[in-house]
DNA sequence: CTATTATTGATTAACCCTGACCTTTAAGTT
DNA sequence: AACTTAAAGGTCAGGGTTAATCAATAATAG
């Protein structure tokens, strides 16, 4: 592997500090810090730290952040964990929306194979259909770009239905 | 004309750049590049490097592409099928034809799947999405029940091609 | 000559990080 | 109890960077 891992990033860095106190916590699904000392202890300014919880700890990933100010405040993160498939089409279901561009597909695609949700030869696949029925859109019925992403979006969410339920 | 000591086209010569970056011996691996550094190399503007990754780092090829903006932004592909030789294309295409019933096209997959060619969910996703492309052709463009079965061949086969078949 | 392919450049979007200012909470004071 | 204050966390705008997109043009192939 070409795996050159860069950790000049302070985001990952965070993120990856997170993850690990998760992992240390073994069958807890929750984890919880203070703020301004994880800042300190990065060296960093405290809002650092709800940009890593915005950008990282997302629902889509499937994390909620619950949080309390003032004296003995704190941040507490979930781990989601779906009881039954019910909820997992659910929440597929929102993540995906009405219309997707492109790029968020992509990247909920990148998502769900870093969750483990599906495999990267079954995200090739995805991605070859999506595009082929957008190259269908655009050049066989010229379809707006809109339609389109609505048309992917619809033919996305069918085939992660039909995957989170087996 | 003989194309060897032809070398003013840029986008094979990338291409070639990037072949170059995977590693030989092992079949799936991956490269990561800052798009602004190989383009600055080669003495062009960075979006041909988009332009290089749409045209040859194709999902239809067995190449899936991930990538960041922003600081320590970068661009990640990753190889998913080596060997897809014009051979396995034309013994693909062969086999699927130029239009597909829907009872051939489960039938073919059936056949691919026993044969350990692909996995029960690829299978699964193949067939939603081809499901999904028929029911878009019938219901929202009234397309004939032959124009629809050649779009569905249309369709499975790029998403054969980009699978390593043996 | 025409159609496709290659290339450029301007514009847009996404990412990372900071800092100033705002809100909430609990504990202390009167 | 009401008020004050200090100690948390939240929000937002913006600056610096980097990649994506798209339309226009140039080059090439047929």
């Amino acid at each position: 592997m070409n795996e050159v891992f860069i950790m000049s990033n302070l985001t990952r860095v965070i993120e990856q500090y997170i993850n690990e106190l998760f992992d240390a916590g073994s069958e807890e699904s929750s984890v919880s810090l203070r703020r301004k000392e994880v800042a300190a202890s990065f060296g960093c300014v405290p809002s650092q730290i709800n940009y890593v919880l915005r950008k990282c700890f997302t629902p889509e990933k499937g994390y909620l952040v619950e949080s309390q100010r003032g004296e003995h405040g704190y941040i507490r993160i979930v781990r989601l964990s779906y009881e039954n498939s019910e909820e997992r089409v659910k929440h597929v279901e929102e993540i995906v929306g009405d219309s997707l561009s492109e790029q968020s597909c992509k990247k909920l695609l990148v998502n769900l194979q870093e969750r483990g949700l599906i495999k990267a030869r079954e995200r090739l696949i995805i991605e070859v259909a999506l595009r082929h029925i957008d190259d269908l859109g655009r050049s066989e019925f010229d379809l707006s770009p809109y339609k389109r992403s609505v048309i992917q979006a619809e033919m996305l969410k069918r085939v992660l239905r039909s995957l989170v339920l087996a």
